[in-house]
DNA sequence: ATTTTCGAAATGTGATCACAAAAATAATTA
DNA sequence: TAATTATTTTTGTGATCACATTTCGAAAAT
């Protein structure tokens, strides 16, 4: 449980409760401070941040309807344990997703908002150099939130977000079992496309961003990784 | 909140409180049932199906998770509302990721559950003939659903589900203002298509029916549709 | 008649408690 | 020693209560 004493996340006021709860498991779902197949209790999450069940309780009920969390018929809550079908599964998905993310963010872009995404890579090539995984990613998610929001009318982002939440246990074992994570950029390629209004240009280049990105993972590579975790590939 | 009395929805024991809250509230956002704009109360919820306000609470965060309600600055919890950017915005999404899904099923998919979507979809036919919308709805979904969920990682499902939960308030506006829904029937195109696992085929089928049945709205008919329902077009 | 002010009712929120089911530990038996 | 049973502890669940905020309605003032 002392995982969730990492990233404080300080507490704006005005914030209830169960939102800071929410919060707090996700981030560390996000980056994978959690295991997968290891089991979460509503009591034990209460008591490490100085809370109650009621809350906390709500969390992760929200979390469960984010994909983030399962709960077993036991009632028991953990996260859910990656198979190498599951994932290839939600690389195709996020592929898709952030594809027409992108094209209906293009209409509404700004050059304003070009000129932050190109600090934002900046920023991201910085934490690379420093081989400073964890602000690389989320960085990388950074831009691609901020690219996509671009559309004011926002029913997209959540699903991203849901399969963002999904595939970061399996980063946070990558990161463990792999030295340095093989970061891609394809976002001056996006940038450039973006200047352009080029819908089909990048959307070319966010598919290329994930399937050289997180998509790069061979099938025998993700396997590999699963089992040195000691999550069962069946 | 007489609304919620409908479809009483027999509860399999076993089955939790808060579960059995948020399938039924589930249920009536889907089929349109509450307008978009009342607000919902807790306490309000807890007393019309027996129970008290801690489950409650738990069943609407997830919702508001799954976009189907939206919490606003006062804490007050409503099903948003309908405007026609939104509705575009859903549409396509829709449309996109029903398009993947079926791809991602149709490897998957076996002769017997091919002879299963053949009889809901003459089901359909058969409500649609009766000028049952109600039914013709649910039985379309379940065509897709079962579709869908050939495939057995479920990762789709889920968001394709939020997209229905969002688009079923503006449902209910169009079944109350419009005589008669005109359903598409691209359903047979699509069986067709499965026999042959002929994905490109599938998935023309599958978004001919989509773009043709609710894609099907003009937007000045959204805009009236949404006037006359007394929601500000804003 | 319209606006403002004040008080009462309603509402969201979270802590606590009681209960039942599940898990873990201890005790007993084969 | 290994397996089984019994007991204790832990855990999820939901009802209730107290508190703060908001909403609503009536009374008062402009």
């Amino acid at each position: 449980m002392g995982n969730l004493a990492l990233e404080p996340l300080d507490r704006p006021d005005g914030m209830t409760t169960h939102e800071y709860a929410h919060r707090r498991l996700r981030q560390a779902i996000m980056v994978g401070s959690i295991r997968p197949g290891e089991s979460l209790t509503i009591r034990g999450i209460a008591e490490a941040m100085e809370s109650s069940p009621t809350p906390v309780r709500e969390a992760l009920r929200r979390l469960s309807s984010e994909g983030a969390l399962r709960v077993l018929d036991n009632r028991r809550i953990m996260v859910p344990r990656m198979t190498a079908d599951r994932f290839g599964e939600l690389v195709s998905l996020r592929s898709v997703l952030e594809q027409h993310a992108a094209r209906r963010a293009v209409p509404h872009i700004t050059e304003r908002r070009i000129d932050r995404l190109a600090e934002i890579d900046k920023a991201q090539d910085e934490a690379i150099r420093r081989k400073d995984n964890a602000t690389a990613l989320l960085l990388n998610q950074e831009f691609h939130r901020t690219l996509y929001s671009a559309n004011p009318e926002q029913v997209i982002m959540p699903m991203v977000e849901s399969i963002w939440l999904q595939l970061g246990p399996f980063l946070g074992i990558a990161m463990e079992h792999v030295a340095q994570l093989y970061f891609v950029d394809r976002h001056v390629e996006a940038i450039e496309a973006l200047r352009k209004r080029d819908e089909d240009a990048v959307a070319a280049a966010i598919k290329a961003d994930i399937s050289e990105g997180i998509g790069g993972f061979e099938r025998a590579a993700i396997e590999n990784l699963l089992r040195l975790a000691g999550q069962s590939v069946t």
